[in-house]
DNA sequence: ACCGACCTAGGACTAAAGTCCAATTTACTT
DNA sequence: AAGTAAATTGGACTTTAGTCCTAGGTCGGT
């Protein structure tokens, strides 16, 4: 469940790039792991890996930017470091406007390299940190049954019980009884809580 | 107080690629305004401005990328298109991380300069509605007390009348009314309504 | 000194929501 | 067929919140 350790995922087709990366991130204390292509890279991530990658943009068969686009269609959401020996301004832009945290050339300056995969760990932070918190929201939200959530979106638009119950066909007791469970499964002490909640599932309001 | 018609700001040190723009822009019916440098160009602008800004990176004087930075400094959020003849992969980085829409090529296809400023203005559009959206908000919740600004941290927070009343040294009676003066004053019907609102504006729970 | 805001507060209710209790009817699973 | 989850409802209250009306005290500005 718990996502793996944050790595550095090195991706370059030549081996002394990928030398040259692993003792330099190691050097900082920073677990590495390198990949000769897109294709092994892909071969073995899954949605669950943390971290950053780091990738070259032109290499044999599949290069950096249509990895960057495989991943979002696996869902493996990794922040993404360019690297490339012979960039060019539109493969540059590409790759920025696809949500790149940096694209930079070789030789590349040390620090700048580093300062690049600190911002791009940073950011997997935060994204992970969210995704975990819609995960556990998502998961409180499906304890509750058909009926539940219908009276939910009554609740969170403002509407008193009687409308509610009016709008479903029942009684204002029931919509107490379902209120009160959907206070319990949601775990909410307070309407302004489950509003928020809601809000951040993107629960949306009647009308 | 209602921004100025959207149009495309052009700042180009190069007369004839200012002309060359006017007319692609003006043929189809999009508003150009042209500047012969950065400097003009900050001169006249106010934060009312709306639109695109399409901008020369390289320039006597002032670059595009000093102009972005200026913009921010003043306010001015219009989205900006980066021209160059001889553009570079960090000035594109640089550009593209600072938020630029996109960064173009000369010579540019105009398919490919039209799609971008429509992008651009398309993005300005939205930055202005949510502008004013939140101008109306903070304009609505100027109107309350400080009295009625703490109450409401309460309310938002999920406390009952009684305990606002009891931290605020105050009697429950009390609270009511200044709850009963929040609601009218923010137009609100309902707490669900209160509480988004609150969200939007950013206003902080308590503890 | 007077005006207008702001904060305060009591009386007297009305209405809405929450909390115990217990109970019935379906629909679906084992 | 028995068991279970879901949806339903009633009774009997207690708590909270909201609604009128009225009204005292404080403060800063004219």
């Amino acid at each position: 469940m718990s996502p793996a350790k944050p790595a550095v995922y090195v991706v370059d087709d030549d081996p002394s790039v990928r030398g040259a990366m692993k003792r330099l991130l190691k050097s900082v204390g920073l677990p590495v792991k390198t990949f000769a292509s897109a294709r092994e890279f892909l071969d073995q991530a899954t949605p669950e890996w943390s971290g950053c990658l780091m990738v070259d943009l032109r290499m044999p068969g599949m290069g950096g930017l249509d990895l960057q686009y495989q991943l979002n269609a696996r869902q493996i959401s990794l922040p993404v470091i360019f690297l490339t020996g012979y960039g060019t301004v539109p493969a540059s832009v590409r790759a920025m406007k696809a949500g790149a945290v940096d694209f930079l050339e070789k030789p590349v300056d040390d620090q700048t390299l580093l300062d690049a995969v600190h911002k791009a760990l940073e950011r997997d932070r935060g994204a992970k940190r969210d995704q975990a918190e819609m995960q556990a929201l998502h998961q409180r939200l499906a304890a509750l049954t058909p009926r539940e959530y219908e009276v939910l979106a009554f609740i969170i638009s403002g509407r008193l019980n009687k409308q509610a119950a009016a709008a479903l066909g029942t009684t204002e007791k029931t919509i107490k009884v379902h209120r009160a469970r959907i206070m319990e499964k949601l775990r909410c002490a307070s309407l302004a809580e489950l509003v928020r909640l809601a809000e951040k599932a993107g629960i949306k309001t009647l009308d």
